[in-house]
DNA sequence: GACTCTTGACAATGGCATTGTCAGGTTTCT
DNA sequence: AGAAACCTGACAATGCCATTGTCAAGAGTC
């Protein structure tokens, strides 16, 4: 069983490099929103020993899925909060399957109403 | 194979037999709040033939499962359309798996920020 | 030393959830 | 027939949430 460490592999996607001004540019919201997004226990970024956020890809890739939860299918926080813990209690990438049905379910998070009164029109 | 005639079996659970205002005040909401989740695509009550809705005790339940998410865990109605639509791709009944972690879920949805760093306070 | 980070607070904006009501029309039941 | 409850669609008020933005005082980084 080999220890695989970490702090050494430049590529590890778990490896905290973005200080949060960086990830933020990265995922184009305000510093002030990942913070709020931490508070709400939806992203752990590490920290260095001096208390400065580092975020990984890892980290950058889960605030992507809540900005496509929230901005695309209009989830607020708390809901990102569910998908996540239900993600994590049934080990399977949910996440993934809402995204390839994402374009449909898009769809009917806007259009919404008569797609429940007829589901004749499914292709699938 | 038995076909299984719903039309005469007086306690199917699918069997609709609630008017609006009577599944309202079972589930203790507003008639007008029924009709915005039907707007939304959340429940589909039957109709009469001549267009009264008709609520099951399906459609009930469903609706309680709404009113819990919304009001205790703090979903929103897309996060709802989505934790159904899940719960339909998966086959599974995931928002039982949810209501057993229902009471510290909640907590965490109103205290939120301090449980992600320790969760050692679970009394689960 | 200048820049960026940290926490905490406060505010403005816009959007959503819920309840409530009103109007004009149909259904149901007595 | 007439009262009561249903239908749709609209409009409004309330209160909460998400996001951005800023300010202040302090600490870390280059």
């Amino acid at each position: 069983m080999r220890v695989t460490i970490r702090r050494a592999d430049p590529r590890d996607p778990e490896r905290p490099v973005y200080v949060i001004s960086v990830a933020a540019s990265i995922v184009s919201v305000h510093p002030r929103t990942l913070r709020i997004y931490e508070d709400a226990g939806l992203v752990c970024p590490a920290r260095t020993p001096t208390n400065i956020r580092l975020y990984s890809e890892t980290d950058i890739r889960r605030v992507m899925w809540i900005r496509h939860l929230t901005q695309n299918l209009g989830v607020n926080l708390a809901g990102v909060r569910i998908l996540f813990a239900l993600e994590e209690r049934l080990g399977t990438r949910i996440l993934e399957r809402l995204y390839d049905e994402g374009a449909s379910a898009a769809e009917a998070a806007s259009a919404a109403a008569d797609e429940a009164a007829e589901p004749a029109a499914s292709t699938a």
